[in-house]
DNA sequence: CTGTTAGCGCTTTCAT
DNA sequence: ATGAAAGCGCTAACAG
């Protein structure tokens, strides 16, 4: 393997020259230039990255921590940090956790020793991880996590805005013209869908409808749970025309039980999700739901660390907070008893 | 950050024998071990992968290139790849192409200014790149291919065993009873394909059964050219009454087409796809097909690559083929003209 | 069993 | 505008 030497020597230069010319630093003839670049490709001279991060403390190198890729939502994620790391000159090194404990703090190991120059974390909340992580933080590393919360605020971090998400895809219901429309959740108390129960709750409220509690099935968030909810939900006196899911699972769940029942969707029931998988889609009927923007995340995730390692950006913890969009699909349609909706 | 002289000096011992003990390798006293292990805990010491790889010409990194990770069947390759990779020490940079000639180039670039120690590929076949990853194998650069097979063969290489998958799924349906099987192909001359109408053709020969030409329909392999294939076959005088296609998303196709021409599957045509991708498992009804040993796959193509970098291994070009497995689900059953079908 | 030392390939002053 | 040389932190060969 050809060094910067051999590249010198070639060129009839000295290594500081080369080096200068290879990193844009400091002055460099034209002629010196030329020769060099000619040296390069006649030795096929590749970089030594460990050499230069020898003398550089960077490597290049950061880490995207995630508990699953098969899951669309962070393969996405990854798709958009690998995007927007490679325009920054990065490349990225991304480790499963399956969502295990023990597993998130051995791969922080692991990339640590690789000297990443700063880590993505999309982390299971466990107080221990928490710990560790908020350790880390301390020590310097930079790093941003997505979704997750640090209790003092130590790092940088991106989320999505749940809330106004789960507003939006209800609003949707109400001008449509539905007036009971059931909300399928897991727990209200879990960190995770409060923000959407809360976006629900106020999309009522503002449009003047009760908050009916009987509306609200709190299920396991799979299919089998959205399927129970719906069952729940149809039995009651006085049966929702709508439902929300707070997740595509769940909805999907809903519109199979639905269909099992001979009751149409859209026509006799409007079904909204939320995540926008790529089930939802090729759903029949595609469904109508929230996405998050996944890949944008990434970027943004990318940026933040990259501002963050280079010692550019804000000197406090920053929070980019990402807009989520309601993909109108074919999962919803004004209830049949009001045709025609609002307006 | 503490280095290997932090921890010599409060050990009251020499970098050497840190060095030593850190690798396992030549002697070390019992009693230098525990004050080195302390000395290690008290500074903090994490080594620094760059100095080391600086002299040992080894990264403990290994680049997968690949045209996408939301595609289910790289995803998964993709795990298998990191979860063999980190039992044998090694981290993996995924790096996505998404098909592009020269993403692959550049990316495979990047990768050895990482200094890779290997690279696991599953390339576009264009000849440019083809050349291309020749010269590089030639240049000593540990590799292995999946699926693609390199002109002279220079490096190792993992398949699978798509002909027997294909006669598999054909002989699924003859036991079934059927007699009259349609093929649902891209191009008979595509490399891809090749094996598959081979092992169709074959497993028709072998249960006797006529190669009827007019059973083949050469579409493009997609849900569209599913579906335009069934409707060619369904028009034929003597239709099949169960067709294999050689993808799945042409069989999804062909059962989208069935059910709007309600058609039952399976009971008035079995359909058989290949790939299993997710899809696969929730379409109405579930698809019976062929499966590839994806995760295996990934954790093979590590094997092999650990092999070729420890130094380990034939000297010459490995090639693993891998058998893939019918999964059986709901889309196929006798023909109706044959109850009970064979036996 | 342990210490010494020469690089590994590059960046970075400091001279020139 | 270019060259010389001192490290960066570690491993490996060799001496002891």
């Amino acid at each position: 393997m050809a060094t910067m030497y051999d590249v010198a020597d070639r060129a009839g230069l000295s290594v500081g020259t080369v080096s200068r010319y290879l990193n844009d630093s400091g002055y460099v003839s034209q002629s010196a230039r030329e020769r060099i670049g000619a040296a390069i490709a006649e030795v096929g001279y590749v970089p030594s990255s460990a050499a230069r991060s020898l003398t550089t403390k960077r490597t290049g190198l950061i880490g995207f921590v995630v508990s699953d890729l098969l899951n669309p939502f962070s393969a996405e994620l990854a798709h958009g940090i690998a995007d927007r790391a490679a325009q920054r000159g990065f490349c990225v090194l991304n480790s499963v956790t399956e969502g295990q404990e023990d597993r998130v703090l051995q791969t922080v190991r692991v990339l640590r020793e690789h000297s990443v120059d700063g880590l993505i974390i999309t982390p299971p909340e466990t107080p221990r991880i928490k710990r560790q992580l908020a350790a880390l933080a301390r020590s310097g590393l930079p790093m941003v996590l997505i979704g997750m919360q640090l209790r003092p605020r130590l790092t940088d971090r991106v989320t999505t805005a749940t809330y106004e998400g789960a507003r939006a895809a209800t609003d949707h219901l109400i001008s449509l013209g539905h007036r009971r429309i059931g909300l399928i959740t897991g727990s209200r108390r879990a960190k995770v869908a409060m923000g959407r129960y809360r976006g629900y709750r106020d999309a009522l409220n503002v449009a003047g409808l009760p908050l009916d509690d009987a509306l609200v099935a709190e299920v396991a968030l799979d299919r089998a749970g959205g399927s129970a909810a719906l069952h729940q939900l149809l039995t009651l006196p006085k049966p929702p025309t709508a439902a929300f899911a707070v997740n595509d699972a769940a909805a999907l769940g809903a519109i199979q039980y639905a269909a099992s029942r001979d009751i149409r969707v859209p026509s006799d029931l409007s079904v909204v999700g939320f995540d926008d998988v790529d089930l939802a889609a090729h759903s029949v009927p595609p469904l109508t739901t929230v996405a998050q923007p996944k890949r944008q995340m990434g970027a943004v995730a990318v940026d933040l660390l990259a501002d963050r390692i280079a010692g550019t950006g804000s000197s406090t913890p920053v929070e980019r907070r990402l807009e989520c969009e309601l993909v109108v699909r074919a999962s919803t349609a004004p209830p049949k008893s009001s045709r025609g909706g609002s307006r």
